[in-house]
DNA sequence: CTAAAAAAAGAGCGAGCGTTCGTTTTTTAT
DNA sequence: ATAAAAAACGAACGCTCGCTCTTTTTTTAG
């Protein structure tokens, strides 16, 4: 039994300080991403002031949004959370509605670079852990970004709701195709798609509920790998 | 390795259509329990008329919310959907937040009903079966409650907010309890707060993304099925 | 230094919000 | 049958919303 618990869990094991050290998108990168990315939504022509103004937009929108959500927010608490003007805000995001659709970008973005770096993984184990990882620090870092999304998608418009959910989508079959390659005979263990739910849903609790986890960093740690070790388990074990 | 499954997982299953029979809590029933519970919440005092209404109000709630929000929901839209008029909402339930408030109230009542059957089951194996597939499929039954606690908890008056915080708390707590219970040598498995936070958070998938889930019927006791058997591996199993 | 361009300011607009309240209709009890 | 009580009605109220637009200030480029 011991040799198949071997066998099954990857054994080098990837830190969050470790992950936060070669993370791509840190405040000022992710804003001046964003800004190239949604020119049409942003009516401020020059990267310097646009990133400023992005950057009190949506420290106060996170700040504001998980206590009374964002359709109660209104654009007069927005100004006197970020000290902007009317005129300012509008100059930059054009409509409420966009602050919304810019999140959803900012998480597509990053999701997409994820599956990109697991799947330049060859070896399966390896990949998974990647894309697990990826998923779960990623999301901690970006927490309020990955709250939001999940949080507001009824305050999107209809169109961008369908790609959060496509997003989420996407994400369980990711992890579902990971599984399947390490499962030899996968009508013995668990669903493949049971499993890639187990996962996600376990990264999202983290994220959706942070009042719950008062981090003492070190529990992220071992909460991903509690996490790995339970997937490799569901796959390799029969009964 | 055989033997050890069949000691750790439960023998016989309750299937969801044998939960449902025994459900006290179908639509009549649950309406005139809200009444009388909330009696200072609404301003109707005749028991027929109240649940009438009560039942208009909920079942267009419910239909709106998931789709655009509570707050994004108007009073007129409301009207439009339930066919009563101002004046009659109003003297229902007096004002907006009590919707949401007795939201609240109404999961808060199943959860406790759950809990205490569960406690009345002497064997832990099967207190933990009663315990999560009454969560499972109660949040089923009741799924637009569940969702609606869940989504729009930061649209409750801040009091109540923490209420539905800490109905959460106690949901993991209780899972976590008899996990602990099982388990003879808690330091070789996972903690049981990991299992517990697990349990939990496969049940709340299945209430909060419906769309994933255009249910066969059978799926739930698989899903539950499956839920339950990877709770005991993860308490029986050292590595 | 200066003139053109870009960004910031903030008063004001119409629409729609939750709620109230005087009135009418329905139900209940005698 | 009748009068009192309860429920239902819906126009109107005050307020706040997202957003616009003219004016002022700051930045940039020659």
């Amino acid at each position: 039994m011991a040799s198949m618990t071997e066998e099954c869990v990857p054994l080098r094991a990837l830190t969050f300080a470790e992950f936060k050290k070669g993370f791509a998108y840190d405040e000022e990168q992710l804003y001046s991403l964003l800004f190239k990315r949604n020119q049409e939504l942003i009516g401020i022509r020059r990267e310097k002031f646009a990133v400023r103004n992005l950057k009190k937009i949506f420290r106060a929108t996170f700040k504001l949004v998980p206590k009374i959500g964002f359709q109660a927010m209104s654009l007069r608490d927005l100004l006197a959370e970020t000290g902007l003007s009317m005129g300012g805000v509008y100059l930059t995001i054009t409509n409420k509605d966009n602050i919304a659709i810019i999140v959803k970008d900012a998480v597509t973005l990053v999701c997409e670079d994820i599956v990109e770096t697991a799947k330049a993984e060859p070896d399966p184990t390896l990949a998974l852990e990647r894309l697990i990882k990826g998923y779960l620090y990623s999301s901690l870092l970006l927490q309020p970004w990955f709250y939001f999304l999940y949080a507001e998608t009824r305050s999107l418009p209809l169109e961008h709701q369908n790609d959060s959910k496509n997003l989420e989508r996407s994400q369980v079959s990711e992890i579902k195709g990971l599984i399947a390659e390490l499962q030899e005979k996968p009508q013995q263990g668990y669903p493949a798609e049971f499993i890639a739910t187990m996962a996600l849903t376990m990264i999202q609790e983290r994220y959706l509920k942070p009042w719950k986890y008062k981090q003492p960093a070190a529990s992220i740690d071992e909460y991903a790998e509690n996490c790995l070790r339970l997937i490799h388990h569901s796959v390799c074990h029969y009964w």
